[in-house]
DNA sequence: CACCAATTGTGACGGTTGTCACATGCAGAT
DNA sequence: ATCTGCATGTGACAACCGTCACAATTGGTG
């Protein structure tokens, strides 16, 4: 059985306070590709990942698919429900296996105000969200489809990349998944791919995308930009 | 000189605190216009928005203006920078003559964890935001930029309106502003302003834009969603 | 009143990109 | 091996809308 030490935002809590939370959480599984929120659901509860991943994502009424997050083990979700009691705004899926710890919006609460290091780790965990959601807007906004895919790939190799620049995401992201990221359809995703492969500023081997050097991208997209 | 209880992420604390609080405080005055944050400046204090008001823009590299956020007294800006000590991601000007008292980012830490209910209030404010910039970046994903520019002056609408649907916005907001905050262009918004004008959706008199039945504009919009 | 600045209205045009419609490729299951 | 389902590539087309370029209007000021 997971440890409740994971989570994120119940760092630097103390055995005894562990103890007393894991007192008021529920456990629950679920498998990969099972709905853990629905929206229009009134419950408010906050999902404490305990292991797994899951993913925050809207559908448009035309069907489209918009991922909003991604987050694995030690992240949290369903806060923004338990915080201002409004309703769900989105729906959560499980991505692979998921085991959550439920709490209750007042237990919440409690456990925020009575905790000032968990008060701070929940701000900071908003702040993250804060500036993640304006530089998509900003994103959207002035740059057109082409280049947020770019920007996308740009972003997802420059957090692992190495000193010389190079970088390799595996597995091969699925375009449809980058398309909700961005906000376009799954064939622009792939024409882009396309013209990156062709230009040599990405490649593929079996078990993933290499980038060869994030920098020649960043000078790309920068070029196309302008 | 305006009393700090007017601020919102304060609100709970009883007199000694915000005398405490107080003397912590620079007030700063600004003129309409001028900037309060410029990005890439290295300070992170946060600012208390005493009286006036002012607007978080962002500027893409064409020079079109994004519209993230516009704050009256009471609120605050800043905090993120303040939070996780990265630099700022936006610009803020004083839309009117505004005052402001600056918090510095340790002093702010201080601030909210030894006061839960300011903890508590800064999560809430947080919330906010995070509610308001994912439904903007829905409305920018699933909507064309014509449905935007509806779906911002029904939204203005609705929080004015009074049980018969009836709502006056005063004074008649500026194009320009609203492009920036749906991010489209000033021309689509007047197209989209003249287009419904037509329909007698909304007129003008002389203090104010009047949307006659807030209702016709919502069935207007999922109809031209559709 | 005349002037100037800011705001608004509108036409034309062209690029971007979402959509539809396929073909292809690839992996696991029977 | 064949089938079935998912992921990928790509062409054609049309719609949407951002941009440019002006005209018209408004409102405040000398």
């Amino acid at each position: 059985m997971v440890d409740l030490s994971v989570v994120g935002i119940l760092a630097g809590l103390d055995e005894d306070a562990l103890a007393d939370v894991e007192r008021h959480i529920n456990r629950r599984s679920f498998c990969a590709g099972a709905q853990i929120i629905e929206p229009e659901s009134d419950s408010s509860d906050v999902y404490l990942i305990l292991s797994g991943r899951v993913r925050i994502v809207n559908y448009s009424l035309s069907g489209r698919e918009i991922t909003l997050e991604e987050i694995g083990a030690g992240g949290c979700v369903g806060q923004l429900s338990a915080i201002d009691g409004q309703p769900r705004s989105a729906c959560v899926f499980a991505v692979t296996d998921t085991v959550v710890g439920t709490l209750s919006p007042t237990n919440f609460e409690t456990v925020v105000k009575s905790h000032p290091s968990v008060g701070w780790n929940v701000i900071r965990e908003l702040a993250r969200i804060v500036r993640t959601s304006t530089r998509r807007i900003v994103d959207v906004s002035t740059l057109g489809a082409n280049e947020r895919v770019i920007a996308e790939i740009m972003r997802r190799a420059q957090q692992v990349a190495d000193a010389n620049g190079f970088a390799k995401l595996s597995p091969v992201p699925v375009h449809s998944e980058i398309a909700g990221r961005v906000s376009t359809s799954r064939e622009t995703v792939a024409r882009v791919m396309g013209n990156l492969a062709r230009r040599g500023l990405v490649t593929k081997d079996d078990d993933g995308l290499i980038v060869q050097d994030v920098r020649r991208l960043e000078e790309f997209l920068s070029q196309a930009i302008g």
